[in-house]
Formats: C-alpha cells, sequence, structure tokens
DNA sequence: AATGAATGAGTTTTCATTCAT
DNA sequence: TATGAATGAAAACTCATTCAT
C-alpha cells in the first residue's frame, strides 16, 4: 500500500511537472504554435511521455484550465463564507483575481489568450469557468437581498460585467498595453471596485 | 480612366466578396479550423483567387479586424462630437458596440474570438483596436474635466474597464451562455451603463 | 469543352501514374511496409499529390483492387457469352486468372498478398471479388442446366473452390514456392482445369 | 529438480496464457490493429510481461502458427500411417482442415488472414506449412503409385490445388461470406472432396 | 483575372521495445 | 518473475502557398 501510494504520488508529480511546462511553454508561444515536443522538452521527459499522461495536446490545455482555474475559483468560493460586507466580498474577489497575475502571470497569459477558443469544445467542458461566474453571481444577489446593491439590476449579467472588466485588465497586462506592475495591480484593484460599486458617475 | 475606375469598382467589389466570406467561415469554424478553401468556397470562387486580393491567410484575418471594426469605432469617435452628455455619449457608445451584435453577429463571433490570438503579431498591426480604447478614454476624460464623472478614476483604466463589460456581454452571447435577443439587448445596454456610471451600490 | 476534356483526360492520367506507382511499391515491400512517401517516389511526384487523388493510403489499395480486379472480372464476364461447352468456359476462366500473373505479376502480388487483410473492411468495399464469384458459379450453374456439371454440387461452394485453387496457384508463385514460367502457367491450366472437371480419380 | 521442474511448468503455462490470449487478440483485430498491450490484456498480465515469453510482437505471431498449425499437420500425417485409400486419406485430410474450423475458429482465423503477410520472412520460417503440403503431396503420389489417382497430375501441384480449395472455404466461413454451421462444414466436406475426386464432369 | 494542380514542410499521434524497480 | 513508466523513431495526413495555364 505504501508502495502504491508513492507510486502514485510520483506520478502524480510527473502529471505536474509536465503541466507546468505546459503553462510555461504555452505562455511563450501561444497553444497553437505551441508542439508537443515543446511541452516536452520545456518538463525535460520524451515527446511519448506527455500523451502517458494526456490524451492529447487538447487535453493539456483543458487540464491547465480546470486545475489552474480551479484553485482560482476555490478561493473566490471561500470569500463567501466570510462575514465580510458584499462590497468587501467584492473587494476581495477582485483582489484575487487580479493577483493571480502577479502570483501566476503565465498561467493568467494562457487562461486570457486561449479562453475564447475553439468555443463551443473547450468552454463547455470546463465547468470551472461557469462556477466563477456563479460565485460572483451569488455575491451579488446577496447584496441585493440585503439591500446593499441596487435591485433592478440582473445578477447574472452584472457578474458578466465584473468579471468582463478584470478579464480585461489581465488581458491589458498580458498585451503588455497597460503598466502591469506591483502598484498599478493595487491601482487596479481600486479602481475596477470603485466603478463597478460607485459608478463613474461623482454624486 | 473610365476603364481603371471601373476595373477598380469590380476589383473592390470582389475583395469584399472574399471578405464577407471569410468572416462567415471564420465565424462557424473558428480561424484555426478554417482552411483558405473554405473562404474560397463560401465566396464561390476558386481558392487560388483569395490570393490574389490577400497576401495570405494571415492578411484576411487582419483584414476583417481592420475594415470591420474600424466601421464600429468610426461610429463611436462620431459620437465624441456630438453635443451630449458624457454619460450620454457612454451610453451610445455601449449601444453602438451591443446593437453591432444584432446588426453583425458573425463579424463579432470573428473579432471576439480571435482577437486575443498571437498577441504579438496582430494585436500591434490592427491599431483600430486601440483607437476604440481612445475614443472611450476620451469620453471619462471629458468626462472628468466637466466634473461629470469622478476625479479619482484613471482614464485609461476605466476605458478598458468599460471595454471589457462591454466584450464579456458580447462573448456570452456568442457562445450562447447569456440569452441575446433583441429585449436582451436593450436590457445589457441599460444594465451595463447603470452599473459603470453609478454603480452597484444602490445609495 | 475540349479544355475540359483534356484536363480530366490529364488528371486521368496523373492519377493512373500514381496507381501504377502504387501497386509496384506495395508489390515491392508489401501495403503495410509501403510508406506513403514510397508511392509518390514511385511515381515521382511530390508527396501531397497522392492525397489529391486518393483520400488515404487505404483508398489507394481499394482502387488497386477495385481497379485491377476489375479488368480481370471483366473478362471473365467476357466469356460468359461466348458459345462455349461449361468446360471450355471454365478453363477459359482458369487461363484468364492464371494468365494474369505472367502478364500483370505485381498487380497479382498485391492482390494474393493483400486480399486477406482487415477482411471487414476493404472486402466488403470491393466487391469486384463477389462479381468474379458470380461468374464462376453462374458457369457451374449452366454446366448443371445443361446437365454437363453432376446436379450434387452446390454451385456457390463449387465457385469458392474453383477460386481457392486458382488463387493458392498464384500463390504458390508469388511466394516463389511453385515455378511459375511460362511452361509451368500452362501446366497449371491444364492440371486444375483436369482436376477440378475430372477429378483426382482415373476412372 | 523437482523445483525446476515445477518452474518449467509455471513458465509454460504462463507462456501458453499469453499465446492463447494473442491467438484472441489478433483474431478480434487482425494482427497489424492489435497491439502488443491488447495481448497482454486479454492474458490479464502486465505488457512487459509478454517480452518475457516472446522476443517480439512478431515472433508472438510466428509461435502461433508454428504451435496452432503443428497440431493439425501433426493429424494429417498420422493419417497417412493408417491404412485407408488415398481417397479415403484424402478425405479425412479435409476434414481434419474444415473441422479446426469448427474447433478453433479463433486460430483459422489467424492463420487464413495472416499467412499471406509479409512472405519473405515469416513464410519461411514457418515451416509447418510446407509440412502440410508436403503430407498431401504423399498422398497424390501414393494415390498415383497405387493406379487410383490420375498419372498425368503433378502432385505439388495437385497438393496446393487441393489446399488451396480448403483454404477459400476456411475463408468463406472467416469472412462470413460463407454458411459456415455444422451441416454446412459436413457438405462442405462431401462437395470438395466429390470435386476434387470425381470432378465437375458428370460422366 | 481566374483556376486548381502541385508542392512539401510541419505536426500530432502511435506503439514496439527497453529498463529501473 | 512481474510491472508499467519511459523512450523516441516512424508515418500518415494537413494545408498554406506557389505557379503553370
Amino acid at each position: 500500500m505504501a508502495t502504491v501510494a508513492t507510486r502514485t504520488a510520483a506520478q502524480e508529480e510527473r502529471r505536474r511537472q509536465i503541466l507546468d511546462a505546459a503553462v510555461r511553454a504555452f505562455a511563450k508561444k501561444g497553444y497553437h504554435a505551441c508542439r508537443v515536443s515543446d511541452i516536452a522538452e520545456e518538463a525535460g521527459v520524451a515527446y511519448g511521455l506527455v500523451y502517458h499522461y494526456f490524451e492529447s495536446k487538447d487535453a493539456v490545455l483543458e487540464a491547465v484550465f480546470r486545475e489552474m482555474w480551479g484553485a482560482m475559483v476555490g478561493a473566490i468560493n471561500a470569500i463567501e463564507s466570510l462575514d465580510d460586507s458584499p462590497r468587501q466580498q467584492l473587494r476581495k474577489s477582485c483582489a484575487i483575481v487580479l493577483r493571480t497575475w502577479r502570483d501566476y502571470p503565465d498561467v493568467v497569459r494562457v487562461l486570457v489568450r486561449e479562453v475564447a477558443r475553439s468555443g463551443e469544445q473547450l468552454q463547455r467542458e470546463v465547468e470551472e469557468i461557469a462556477h466563477a461566474f456563479e460565485a460572483l453571481q451569488r455575491i451579488v444577489e446577496r447584496g441585493q437581498r440585503e439591500k446593499v446593491f441596487r435591485q433592478d439590476l440582473p445578477p447574472r449579467l452584472a457578474a458578466w460585467i465584473v468579471y468582463g472588466a478584470l478579464e480585461e485588465i489581465l488581458t491589458g497586462w498580458v498585451l503588455g498595453r497597460l503598466p502591469g506592475e506591483d502598484q498599478d495591480i493595487k491601482d487596479a484593484e481600486r479602481t475596477v471596485v470603485g466603478i463597478l460599486c460607485d459608478g463613474l458617475i461623482d454624486d
């Protein structure tokens, strides 16, 4: 049993090694320009081993999505259980998303670049993305129940708008069109929460 | 000269025929999955002809971006010259973007799906996208100058947030995750302007 | 119209050029050991051109079967319309099959070697083989109707036996286990017709 | 020594287990489409183990031929020592071949499908096939010596014809083109012996 | 201008075989 | 003996692009 556990752990480690390498490789050249051999080389393993741990090149990308994104969604979900005000919850959610850029820029790079790819197949499979929206939506709904947020906004649409604002900022950073240093990240957090909560209008 | 003009017009028509077909083809299968012969077939011409009018498959996509997007940006720019309040200008800009979906769903589909692709090459070449951001940014700046918008928000970042909110809604429609009927489009317009101008907070 | 005809003829010629090369290539190394590049090289054309004229490597083999075999079946069918005795018809049919070896050894080599391959798919698609059996079967049936052949033999089974005897001789020649010179071919013809018509028993 | 003997017996059992599994696997998918892991899975062992008992995938097929075929040839050889008439010997030989289908359809399936494959290498190694022909040839020769069979037929060619007739019937059964129920097997036996001994001609 | 035959580099994937444990 | 992770060569197939007509 110890042997089995060790073996499984070793396998898991290998899998992770390849997955991390894939993130770096995809981030460098983009998914389509990236050959399976690039992943293997980046991971320091033989070509065929990638196929031991993943069905196909596509499956690798899907795993990147599922597992990397999953961590972020988990963090956002955790926020719900905290006894914060809706505004605080929204702020913390935005912070998590935006700071992921600081902590895992390659992961964000890949997620941002490839998330819209082959809309039909990949997106439907990766429910994690949907979970992120649902968590945001629940925060909005709670804010409306507690009369903190305006009643006239469809929560689902509001969640999409919040998510869109965040993703666009990440995109700006990924593409180097927006400055993304540590201070900028804090500014972005303040600005996006400011706009989303209080609006652009000065009143 | 009349002859030349006629020829040029005929050429322009052919070019347009191929470009429109490309939009439909890209919208159906995505840029990468779409072969040059698919474009030609959709246009009803031999596929060698695509190379008479465009340098490469990439150049076709770039033209789609430049020309289709250009129309939208032009419309947004036109708004600036109108004597509306900043809020009205923002509302109209959002309306233009969102209604483009109703009028040219295939174009939007392609723009949304492929805009993040090959960040290095394509994006830099297509400055039209940048122009859209600048137009939004100028609207925000004007709002701040006129003391209608809050002073503490970086205009550039605000423009990105506005754009991100809009793009995400379009994505939701494209992927069928958000309802996109005529009434939904109007609702989305009201909601996105509401959030961006007045915030989520009920005060 | 002349242009179209010429073009089609040119295409047909190219197709034939590749098909003939495939026969030579398959005959040399066997279907499985033969790469598509071997076919292209043998034909003196570029790699990809094979895929212009054939769906896949498998489709090439199928075409070899269908077209090469078709010629032989056509010849056997022609015999039926002649006013020969059943024995004569049988003799001529055997002669056609056996002499194909002399005239197109490579074709026979391929047919013999690969005919049993992937029984499910290929065989069922290539009806030409079935036609050969039917022609032989009709000859047997006519022989029985005319009271020349024995009544107690199921014609279908008899046709298979005749065909099996012929194929085995071809196999012996292909594999170099039976001598296959011109004189041997004549002997084989006489022997196989002798056994099939009059039996081994000396009476 | 007892230990060694036991070990060897256990080894032999394992070897047999893998070989039987290989027959089933080859019969199902054909030799080429069958991976080593398919054999191992069918045998219920790890696929590295196949390489403990066999040099290579090819060696497994060769062993199938040698050992399975060997049993059949042995049975045919045994017939020679019986004090039967040549016709009886021929009938019994045919019966053995045809009834093997009933008893070991998977074995026959593999032998029939793959026997013509890679003529150069495999065939030369598997002399068992040659032995079957020789046994048939000796039966014919004896029949000629005893003035029961016609003198004008080359015995070697006659043996090939007999074998071809039998193989074709097996092929028909394997491919499902000829009915292969118990009664059909008996009919086939009667028919093939009838044709080969007495001919198609009714006299 | 228009056609589509021809090219061939590039990429994924498969799988027999080896080898460390 | 038994396992299955690791290797990497091999090959089919795709498709953007060129070019002769």
